[in-house]
DNA sequence: TTGAAAGCGGTACCAG
DNA sequence: CTGGTACCGCTTTCAA
């Protein structure tokens, strides 16, 4: 079905069918009229690539997420979605899964549907990725707890700020022996997640942390609880790089038999809605992602209008919030 | 950027570069060696929309759910996307929210884009929109629980042979004041959800069902219990429409200070892994996502292809699984 | 092995 | 108010 044939049925020039399909400029009601039935008859849906093609501008935003199972990205792309909606774009998701290959493939993909603005939301990416991504001269605006890029937008949470916070409250508790749960994504050498944690316990003399890393899903805080659990002394405290991983831990813990709080402290990282509902309620370091859905929005949308202003950057800081998974160090 | 500038830069035609950027036909070793030369200069990116246009076939299959947020339709289409990737297509999602409007935008957004399959993930759905769809040519394949469409090929879970399994279970262990909790998809008369519940309770004297509805969310979850504990005598034994609504049912519980199970019983549906992870671990049925993946895109990549035969349809039993949410009834 | 040119399905400008 | 038509960026014969 192509606006050829609409407009051959209608009686009409292809002008004339598109005037109706994009309700632009001065149709004679009854001319319209005609059109719209025969749409309706042929049961015509206009092809989005052509319309694309011809008409040059997009009104689709895309969005790169490391790891839309977790609620924490799932939340953000919700918000940018509602906005985008609002503002009469959609948005088309892309999901990484941590790995490269599939950022670069996505990344590319992106590009090649000339999207109106990107988001990316993602830990880790390379240089070069980043250069073809500005040199595409799409909009984009970057998500990251690491270090600010030059000549992008960029929204940022101080991660390290928000460890402070759950290492200063573990203290003050008496927790001396720590473990860290982190995920895959931050292998390797000491990086972004796990620097911050080393720091903020390097302030504190006499306390020792050691770290376990897995898949960030349940399963994988499971598992790296697991591991810190199987080796060594047995923390007091574990602190995890997010909530849906702490919620992993929980039940290692539980089916180990220990107790949380009384016997291990665990705090989580996000405050996703899961953090309130799971057993006991984590305490945890809230990230606002309505924030920052908005943040990308509004960013994305007027950068693609006019004003190429503000390629700044904005930091979020991370509010401490106290529930139920943590407690005095045991013997204290 | 475009394929004529790359032509122009490495001094050759447009259809030559077309032909290195398929790596199709025969080009001569040093010839591709300066088309790559230039792509790479010129950091050029196709025009997917021109691509496809031009082309005509698309390589990109769509897939329309209800809810992302709930892990059950992110399951699913991780492992479709995933048998996707593999088949060399990619997979663009929509979400509907539950909302109608949104159905109907999505699948016209679908069409338009000439997705070379769909899956329609949804419960509910106007037979005006399903014909729309059919007359639009393209291969469909719909997830439903819901009664089967008729050419339309049609994977379906045996909702109501799950909730017998419930049903019998928690009858055994003597609970005969029950409470239903749904989700608003379901409100308005007896449907696809609810009915199965009544008639599973109808096969036994004695038994008593309350139902209350909510968003498919854990919030959703703990206010339907809310509901249902605000009115009437207390049930003792609690049936929710999937596992999320269950986690949050189990929160409600908890913060009135009713134990599960030994005052209440709680059961899901889905089996998702939060199941697992919750407390107590939920008693549920287990809904095999990554078959019904598998059998989505199995249907689409070889409609697409040439047999256009098996429009029909298939239907998947759920399997009980006993986990620690469920006890006898209190005073049995 | 490579180039020329005819579309693919729309949009939008220019006349009428 | 409506029609004619030149593109949009790429693929694909058809010849050379």
């Amino acid at each position: 079905m192509t606006l050829e044939q609409v407009a051959h049925r209608a009686k009409v020039s292809t002008a004339t069918v598109s005037r109706v399909l994009n309700n632009a400029s001065v149709v004679k009601t009854s001319t319209r009229a005609r059109v719209v039935k025969a749409i309706e008859e042929l049961k015509y849906h206009p092809n989005l690539h052509a319309r694309h093609l011809a008409g040059g501008k997009s009104r689709t935003i895309g969005m790169i997420v490391s790891n839309m199972e977790n609620p924490f990205f799932f939340d953000i792309y919700k918000t940018v979605e509602s906005d985008a909606h609002a503002a009469g774009f959609e948005v088309v998701v892309a999901n990484t899964d941590y790995r490269s290959e599939q950022l670069v493939a996505s990344i590319r993909l992106m590009i090649g549907r000339r999207v109106a603005g990107l988001a990316v939301v993602v830990s880790e990416m390379e240089p070069a990725l980043i250069e073809e991504l500005t040199d595409s001269n799409i909009p984009v605006v970057f998500y990251d707890v690491g270090a600010p890029r030059q000549n992008i937008t960029n929204i940022r949470v101080n991660y390290g700020r928000g460890i402070d916070k759950i290492i200063d409250y573990l203290y003050s508790l008496g927790h001396r022996k720590l473990g860290f749960v982190g995920h895959h994504a931050m292998l390797g050498p000491i990086n972004e997640r796990v620097k911050p944690v080393l720091d903020a316990v390097a302030r504190y003399p006499g306390v020792e942390v050691r770290t376990a890393a897995d898949a960030d899903t349940l399963d994988g805080g499971r598992l790296a609880a697991r591991a810190l659990l199987a080796s060594g002394e047995q923390p007091t405290a574990i602190v995890c790089v997010n909530d849906i991983m702490a919620v992993g831990a929980l039940r290692e813990l539980r089916e180990r038999g220990i107790r949380v709080p009384q016997d291990v402290s665990v705090t989580g990282f996000d405050n996703v809605k899961l953090s309130e509902f799971c057993y006991p309620a984590l305490t945890t370091v809230h990230i606002p992602r309505d924030t920052i859905g908005h943040l990308i929005c509004d960013t994305l949308l007027s950068k693609s209008g006019n004003n190429a202003a503000a390629d700044h950057e904005m930091v979020i800081d991370p509010e401490f919030v106290l529930r139920d998974s943590t407690g005095p160090a045991p013997g204290r």
